[in-house]
DNA sequence: GCCGTTTTCGGCCCGACTGTTTTCAGTCG
């Protein structure tokens, strides 16, 4: 068993636990315990196997037991009489907004209530408002959780999908019969969050190819299979689709299959205004322009080129300018993950991080990077264990020790994850303000304020000072909440003022602020900083995700501060604390 | 369920907001 079946298992045990009115604390110490399997660095499960999982907190004599029998057999029999317990879809029912365990069980209780669809029935028939506790703003809130999941149903996250494509395009590239292999379609072009994955291969043989895509690991359920595409279901439920190609037609296949389609058909009347006919096959003279230079297309660079175009990347084609840009010669040299030097916006055991500083230190060394800044959450954070002013303090200490020991060749800068409170006041004063070598401020609390309430509590916050950085601009959680009310212009017009940088989050559930707001907040001379958000180590790496949200939003290199050597950064943070 | 130790039970994370309620329960961060 993998460790994040494991780690799923024990957060439905919390969960199913938490049903039945255990002691919160058990259920507590299910879901430490999932979360310690999931980011463990060492293989757990092998420990697990071996019994070796003494001394690890967190994980006692009952998780000890249970772990080695996942490990083992591959199932967990507490577990397996648990679930029988209640229907299989009852977990759908944790995923809406504004219903917790007491909700659930009450629901389910009186009205057996175990799937969405039971939870639609009767919300809408009227039963659900009458359960004691409910009513009808309850219903009409549940009933928003509802249509928010529905709308958002058929989206994965990056971090759902990422190492699926990867796997499988490298399976395809390794089969022999395979020439060339791309993932095409809205992954290739960077989007937030996908529908599906497209994958296209050249090929002389596409039958062998396609037989044996259907019975990679990965496919769970094939939907259909034919000469020259296929469609499966991937185990986490994403639907994989395949076509094979000839070499010649491959250029125009993925450029076709990449998209968007509101680019394509701009390419297409380019093309038919040149007396060329596009589509995925190839390019055709139509009427007499017979004397058109085709030249021989290899790539796809090759296509725009034959129409006077420079090579417009992936994540540029959403037909929002870069086809006149591409014809003026004034496409962005787009950013790219090897031009990050360092990351800002980490978060460590002191708060609600998984590894301690040195670890979250080492491991940014070893990803390449030249320094890392820290910014635990702050005190009003209680549910993230945020940091009191004796705390931060201490760790200011530590992090300046850190450095002497380090010797200049890495270099960690002090910071702080400071909440904005509801006014737009700060959750630390001035004066520890001042100490720090960063601030970032973010909202992580009373979402709910009208438009214009959010937007001049944010600024206040912009405005001062000592804010180095704006995090998570809209507090969206992709697929999952929406984001608060907030006019976005206005933010990016205080940030401007201020010399405050925003962040672009590049945890795959945000990837806020948005890349379609990245133009404008450059046009006024806003900078970025790709910030991972990290609570482990691991998710350091989450700056690939960013990078592809900031390419989208067409930003350069000179254009996100992380991209600075540790010099220039250092330089570029004590210019922006003495505005 | 985990942890720690004044070695075996008692503590474990707090506050705002919302909606349902007449004093609080549930959810969220």
């Amino acid at each position: 068993m993998t460790r994040e079946a494991a780690a799923e298992i024990l957060n439905r045990i919390a969960l199913l636990l938490e049903l039945k009115g255990e002691n919160p604390f058990k259920t507590r110490a299910y879901k430490m315990g999932a979360e310690i399997v999931e980011s463990y660095a060492g293989d757990i499960m092998q420990l697990a196997a071996e019994e070796k999982l003494a001394g690890i907190k967190g994980i006692g004599d009952a998780l000890r037991d249970k772990l080695h029998e996942m490990a083992t057999t591959g199932k967990l029999e507490f577990y397996e009489k648990l679930k029988a317990e209640f229907p299989e879809t009852l977990f759908e029912l944790f995923e809406i907004s504004g219903l917790g365990p007491k909700k659930i069980a009450a629901l389910y209780t009186t009205l057996k209530v175990g799937s969405i669809a039971d939870l639609k029935r009767v919300c809408e028939s009227g039963e659900a408002a009458k359960i004691s506790g409910f009513g009808d703003k309850t219903v009409a809130k549940i009933l928003e959780g509802i249509a928010f999941r529905e709308e958002h149903a058929s989206e994965f996250r990056l971090d759902q999908v990422y190492a699926l494509a990867q796997n499988i395009l490298e399976a395809l590239r390794g089969h022999p019969d395979v020439s060339r292999a791309e993932v095409c379609g809205s992954f290739r072009r960077g989007k937030e969050v996908v529908h599906d994955l497209d994958f296209l291969v050249s090929t002389k043989h596409p039958e062998r190819v396609i037989g044996d895509f259907v019975k990679l690991p990965e496919v769970e359920k094939i939907i259909a299979q034919g000469g020259t595409k296929a469609s499966v279901y991937a185990s986490n439920g994403v639907q994989c689709d395949l076509r094979a190609v000839s070499s010649a037609e491959f250029p125009f296949a993925l450029n076709y299959f990449t998209g968007s389609k509101e680019h394509n058909v701009m390419v297409r009347q380019r093309a038919l205004d040149q007396g060329l006919s596009l589509n995925e096959y190839g390019f055709t003279v139509v009427g007499d322009h017979a004397s058109t230079d085709m030249a021989t297309v290899h790539e796809e660079r090759d296509i725009y080129r034959t129409l006077g175009l420079d090579y417009i990347e992936p994540e540029l084609r959403e037909n929002t300018g870069e086809i006149e840009a591409a014809e003026r010669g004034k496409l962005p040299r787009l950013i790219e993950l090897e031009n990050l030097r360092g990351v800002f916006h980490n978060h460590t055991t002191a708060s609600d991080g998984k590894a301690t500083l040195r670890e979250m230190a080492e491991a940014a060394r070893e990803l390449g990077m030249q320094y890392l800044g820290i910014a635990d959450h702050s005190k009003s954070s209680f549910q993230a264990n945020g940091l009191h002013e004796d705390r931060l303090r201490a760790q200011i200490a530590e992090i300046r020790a850190l450095n002497a020991e380090f010797d200049g060749h890495f270099h960690i800068f002090a910071g702080s994850e400071v909440d904005i409170h509801k006014d737009g006041t700060l959750d630390f004063d001035d004066g520890l303000l001042a100490e720090l070598d960063y601030v970032v401020a973010s909202v992580h609390s009373v979402f709910n304020l009208p438009e214009a309430e959010m937007t001049a509590r944010i600024i206040r916050a912009i405005e001062n000072p000592h804010v180095t950085m704006l995090g998570h601009v809209t507090g969206r959680l992709l697929a999952q909440r929406p984001a608060y009310a907030v006019n976005i212009p206005k933010i990016i017009d205080a940030a401007a003022a201020n010399g405050t940088i925003i962040e672009l989050n590049a945890s795959a559930w945000r990837l806020d602020m948005d890349w379609r707001w990245w133009r404008l907040a450059k046009e006024k001379g806003v900078k970025c900083s790709i910030n991972p958000d990290a609570h482990s180590t691991h998710g350091l790496q989450d700056v690939l995700f960013g990078v592809r949200a900031a390419r989208k939003g067409w930003l350069t290199r000179s254009d996100v501060i992380n991209c600075l050597p540790l010099g220039e950064v250092e330089e570029a943070l004590r210019a922006k604390a003495k505005r």
